[in-house]
RNA sequence: GCCGAAGUGGCGGAACCGGCAGACGCGGCGGACUUAAAAUCCGCUGCCCGCAAGGGCGUCAGGGUUCGAACCCCUGCUUCGGCACCA
């Protein structure tokens, strides 16, 4: 028989035709469903962010998904109930887009879509347990977005307020604090810049919950991300600090300026200060002579968009009003001016101004000829050492100046006491500012959640019944050339009756931030059929928080500070347990188009997982993504290399199947390698496969994917080394064999579960998944090796290497080592000064001078 | 400007806690099998000198600590991510 026949006894490997076979069994079997009731076995919780269906599954959702598939399975092979749910974030502008290109309606692209998406995610081998599946814009889901909102109503967590706000004049929306980018301050979604608005809007009170949010002590989230949020919450300890307006022609004075400092100790130093131009004062003191450039200065700032502020280097304004404040510390009249580097949202919109130690206020002082006056010196410095900059530093050695009594002391302690001297008489307290702003949820699109009040002509603002909920958004709305939202030209929609009087009411037309859904969804997961709730509580507290979550790092301070923030308001609603929803966190990174750019139909750049999966199967694609490099870093997509996975399961194959065959064009198949008798060739293969198993369920269990697929490989190398000869096919050889098929199982199901299969068959066993198999215990012992090969340095470059038995003592090895003709030659006659044994013996040094 | 992450062969990347730099894969070169090609398999593949044995150089650049540095420290450069006058 020649060598090619013998090959064609077993069949190629065709992962089309596995692969669909296998989905199919699991779906028959239900393998994938989850008994949320079973607690016998200890629970695990795996979420990866559910997807907007943007109609296509791109290679992205493959990077982000099958990876966590893979921590699924392995989980639930360490005999863990193991759930892992999906869903579709489907409320959002793109369906609006495409609705208003033409042809569909919302609704019916956003369906079509899911209905593509389920398909292509089935390609994947998933164990998704599609019973659980939520889609948000349906309104037994979305339902509880209202209800939540009017929960939060009544707790004080809701509120309407007139503010300004950021408004995209393409996306014909409001944008939330977060989704504003950039130092041009764009749209996050299509990158226009955003203009100021003064509108009425609906605000979450994610402020309440600053400081809480601050605190990362209940969860193991990655390190950049609670900088994150820590730096978006932005929380700084100061004082509020009242200063009086001065009496002078057109003002009585004694008019009360707060403004907020983290500097209480540069107070001497204010030699001006400067309102936000909406502040509310400005109107009131400005002086009649200068009132014509004032109004001007106010006009042209709040009609100036961000457009116009091309560079934060950009010049600073500003006009003085005309009227002066006191300094509380020193009786000072200083002048008072408004300019739009002071920020109305934040702090008190009024800052005391202390040109001398801070950078924005001495460049202004110098624009406009305004003193400058240091009150903190570093030593060397004298009190009226002239400044070419402000001094900011802050250090522990530095001392008050030109402040009075409290010149001399160090600066902070000096600070203290200035604060705690104005408390006295109520002229200042000790305070926190934030940068945080509360969460706008309002958006003025048709294709979201309808915000559930009414506007009554009688009883002004009503929520809506909760029994009167869903407010069922029309599926029938038309698009207006004048960019309205369509539910104002909707009567149907509009005209309702208020729930307190009964008489003729308008509805909210406004909906709610897409960012809503995504905050409560996993609690829906777990009963996303309830009619009576949100969320099952006896399951919730059986299942939450969620085990281990993953999803790209782009949602840092979006989607997971709204998450933590939702999990906590539902807490003190009295709806969930915990304080946190995400225990554990991974960021995967994002795979770019091979262009660099992020991927987008637009660009043309969008590698599609079907033609790949067509060509060399699910889990060759799986397989790939995990080995293509650290997950958490992502990087341009290229295909280069998916041929050496393919490769490689081919091989899988060939072991498990022929295990006797050989290589026609390899001179050495069929021989043991030199040196090696059987003994010895049965040992090593046990070794490597047992080695193998142990640093695999290490990676698996760090996640470092690429390296385990790269250890799969390697003993697949050996295994295939083996083949032909006469330890092919002995006991070491199938329990090697076993092990590697197990060990694939979570990462390529399909060919793991079919070679195991076809295995079962030979050895005339019942057929049993190799997914309900438990995960390999690895022996120790056998892993461990007789010998070690010792690398050996003289004076730290490397000059030879020795083979020793592994328990070699020191001083033998040291006996070896010396007696060694290159460490001799490298030594040069000279005698050893010290030997250094690294690490466990790991490496030798020998020191000579 | 501030905060954070990172810089290793032709490429993706590996290297546990300061201890053999370049695992694994791609690509390349050579070979086997084949009438031939594909597929598959085997060998080599950081750079330089050398027929070879061997030697020298080498982890962004420059300095430092150490018996020993890709890893720690200092200075600088580059790339990526976040923030955008937050008092």
């Amino acid at each position: 028989m020649t060598a090619t026949a013998k090959r064609s006894r077993i069949e190629r490997y065709e992962p089309t035709e596995v692969e669909p076979r296998w989905q199919a069994k699991w779906d028959e079997l239900r393998l994938h469903e989850t008994d949320l009731h079973d607690r016998s076995r200890p629970k695990s919780y795996i979420l990866t962010m559910y997807p907007y269906p943007s109609g296509d599954l791109h290679i992205g959702h493959w990077y982000i998904v099958t990876p966590t598939d893979a921590i699924a399975r392995f989980h639930r092979m360490h005999g863990e109930n193991v759930f892992f749910p999906i869903g579709f974030d489907a409320f959002g502008l793109p369906a609006e887009n495409a609705a208003i290109r033409g042809g569909f309606l919302p609704r019916e692209w956003t369906m079509q879509n899911i209905a593509n998406m389920r398909r292509q995610f089935r390609t994947m081998g998933a164990t998704f347990d599609w019973r659980a599946e939520v889609v948000t814009c349906e309104p037994e889901y979305y339902r509880w977005n209202q209800w939540f909102f009017l929960k939060f109503l009544e707790a004080g967590l809701a509120y309407r307020a007139m503010a300004p706000v950021d408004w995209c004049p393409k996306d014909q929306v409001v944008l939330a604090r977060e989704q504003v980018e950039g130092p041009n301050r764009v749209c996050w979604r299509c990158g226009t810049p955003v203009v100021k608005r003064d509108l009425e809007q609906w605000f979450f009170r994610i402020t309440k919950y600053a400081d809480e949010l601050l605190s990362y002590d209940a969860i193991h989230w990655p390190e950049p991300v609670r900088l994150m949020q820590t730096n978006w919450i932005g929380r700084s300890e100061g004082a509020e600090i009242t200063f009086e307006t001065a009496q002078s022609e057109h003002h009585a004075g004694g008019e009360p300026i707060r403004v907020f400092t983290t500097r209480p100790d540069t107070l001497f130093g204010a030699t001006f200060m400067v309102l936000a131009p909406e502040h509310p004062l400005v109107e009131r003191l400005t002086a009649p002579t200068v009132k014509p450039a004032v109004d001007a200065y106010v006009y042209q700032s709040r009609r100036q968009t961000e457009i116009e502020r091309l560079s934060t280097e950009r010049e600073k304004t500003g006009v003085p009003i005309g009227a002066d404040a006191i300094n509380p510390v020193n009786g000072e009249r200083i002048p008072i001016w408004i300019a739009d580097y002071v920020l109305a949202g934040y702090g008190t919109g009024a800052i005391m101004a202390v040109p001398a130690h801070d950078e924005r206020d001495f460049v202004f002082a110098r624009k406009f000829g305004l003193p400058v006056r240091r009150v903190v010196a570093a030593p060397g410095t004298e009190a009226d050492d002239p400044m070419d900059d402000a001094y900011v530093a802050h250090t522990v050695d530095e001392r008050l100046v030109n402040s009075d009594r409290f010149s001399d002391l160090p600066a902070e302690d000096g600070g203290h006491r200035i604060v705690e001297w104005l408390a006295k008489d109520g002229r200042a307290q000790a305070t926190v500012g934030y940068r945080i702003r509360d969460w706008l949820i309002s958006r003025q699109r048709p294709w979201g959640t309808p915000i559930p009040v009414v506007y009554c002509d009688r009883d002004g603002i009503v929520p809506v019944r909760e029994d009167q909920l869903p407010v069922v958004l029309p599926d029938d709305f038309e698009y207006q050339r004048n960019g309205d939202n369509p539910l104002l030209h909707h009567p149907g929609f509009l005209d309702t009756t208020c729930p307190k009087c009964d008489g003729p009411a308008r509805r909210e037309t406004d909906t709610m931030d897409t960012f809503v859904d995504s905050s409560w969804y996993w609690y829906r997961y777990l009963s996303p059929h309830k009619d009576d709730g949100p969320v099952d509580r006896p399951l919730v507290d059986t299942w939450c928080p969620v085990d281990q979550y993953t999803g790209g790092a782009e949602h840092a301070v979006l989607h997971l500070l709204y998450a933590r923030f939702f999990t906590k308001a539902m807490r003190d609603c009295g709806l969930v347990a915990e304080d946190e929803p995400f225990k554990r966190l991974f960021n995967q990174g994002q795979i770019l188009g091979a262009d660099g750019e992020r991927m987008s139909k637009s660009r043309g750049n969008v590698q599609d997982p079907d033609e790949l999966v067509q060509r060399f199967g699910a889990d060759t694609v799986r397989l790939f993504l995990m080995f293509m490099g650290p997950w958490d870093q992502g990087g341009p997509w290229s295909p280069s290399g998916i041929g050496g996975v393919h490769r490689f399961l081919t091989r899988v194959w060939t072991i498990a199947l022929d295990p006797h065959g050989s290589e026609p064009g390899d001179p050495e198949s069929g021989h043991l390698p030199a040196g090696e008798d059987e003994q010895a060739a049965r040992t090593a293969i046990r070794r490597a496969a047992h080695k193998t198993l142990m640093v695999v369920t290490a990676e698996y269990e760090s996640f470092k994917f690429n390296t385990m697929v790269a250890h799969l490989i390697e003993l697949a190398n050996t295994l295939m080394r083996y083949r032909g000869t006469s330890v092919a096919g002995l006991a070491e050889w199938d329990e090697a064999v076993r092990l590697l098929l197990l060990m694939l199982a979570p990462s390529a199901p399909h060919i793991a579960e079919e070679l195991w299969s076809r295995r079962l068959v030979v050895a005339g066993s019942a057929w049993s998944s190799i997914h309900t198999e438990r995960w390999p215990e690895p022996d120790e012992a056998v892993a461990t090796d007789e010998t070690r090969e010792v690398p050996v340095q003289v004076n730290g470059k490397l000059r030879d290497r020795v083979v020793v038995p592994a328990g070699i003592s020191e001083i033998e090895l040291e006996q070896v080592v010396l007696a060694r003709d290159k460490v001799r030659a490298a030594l040069g006659g000279k005698a050893p000064e010290r030997i250094i044994h690294a690490g466990g013996g790991r490496l030798v040094n020998i020191v000579v001078r």
